[in-house]
DNA sequence: CTTTGTACTTGCATTTTGCAAGTACAAAGA
DNA sequence: TCTTTGTACTTGCAAAATGCAAGTACAAAG
């Protein structure tokens, strides 16, 4: 059992998920559809095979997401959200608007621009979209 | 110049504070009126001395976090959020709603339970005496 | 019975972090 | 003047995390 820094929420939070990369992770379940391990090491940030296998255990060890396998191909694994997962919307969320607000390079694109018009709106509907996943598990 | 992982905004900003700490240091400026070295070195999760350094150059380069000399002491220094850096008032909102909801070593305190009953609210409020700061320098 | 797809595992070099100790320098006190 | 205190770093070294390249395991398909 590891000790924790703090009671502070902001230090517990960052313990599970601030490094540079499980949110990349969570992000690609939420926002972009990807359910397996050869997915995410598609992604154009190019993630090292040995940090994917760790940080998706320590998701899973944390309760942000589940894995089962893959009711269509035996050898494979589906990664999903559970509740606690899910509640991190609103943190990607702020996160992709700040990035945007403020990096030159991160020009918005469809989901930006409507984050930026109706943040509120945004996150009640991704909300209605990944509890319907999780319900119909 | 380091090159970036991709164009996205998620990434981009897990890029500057995606780590363990430079989160913790904003905090202590954005909820706690905390403004030097050595009152960040005090907090409870123990900052390593060239971490902090190390961490006060990063944002102050990022401009996320200004830094000048106290005028009261002219050996000490003042580092202040610049408005990039309040922007990032909503994400540490939502760290600490998320981490109290799900942490039950993390009580929720007079804010915690501010944020449960009016989450933006709290940000309003935060935002009006964070932006009067800056505006007053 | 070989190839393909999927999910890891291992080894090793590099980078980052954590810890303890020391430096620099202005202001205050004896 | 000389010493102590407060503030902000800096350095050295060990430990841990990361990044990269290569390899393993194993089910399914051909």
């Amino acid at each position: 059992m590891e000790k924790t820094r703090s009671d502070c929420p902001i230090s517990c939070s960052l313990e599970v998920f601030g490094d540079k990369w499980s949110l990349l992770i969570i992000r690609d379940i939420m926002l972009r559809g990807k359910l397996s391990y050869s997915e995410f090491l598609e992604s154009e940030e190019k993630i090292a095979t040995n940090i994917l296998v760790n940080r998706l255990s320590v998701l899973e060890a944390e309760h942000i997401l589940s894995k089962r396998v893959s009711p269509t191909n035996r050898s494979k694994f589906i990664y999903s959200l559970t509740k606690k997962g899910i509640d991190l919307l609103p943190i990607i969320i702020e996160m992709m608007d700040w990035g945007a607000k403020y990096n030159p390079n991160c020009p918005r694109k469809e989901l930006g621009k409507k984050i930026k018009k109706d943040k509120a709106g945004v996150i009640r509907e991704y909300f209605g979209k990944l509890k319907r996943q999780v319900d119909s598990q």
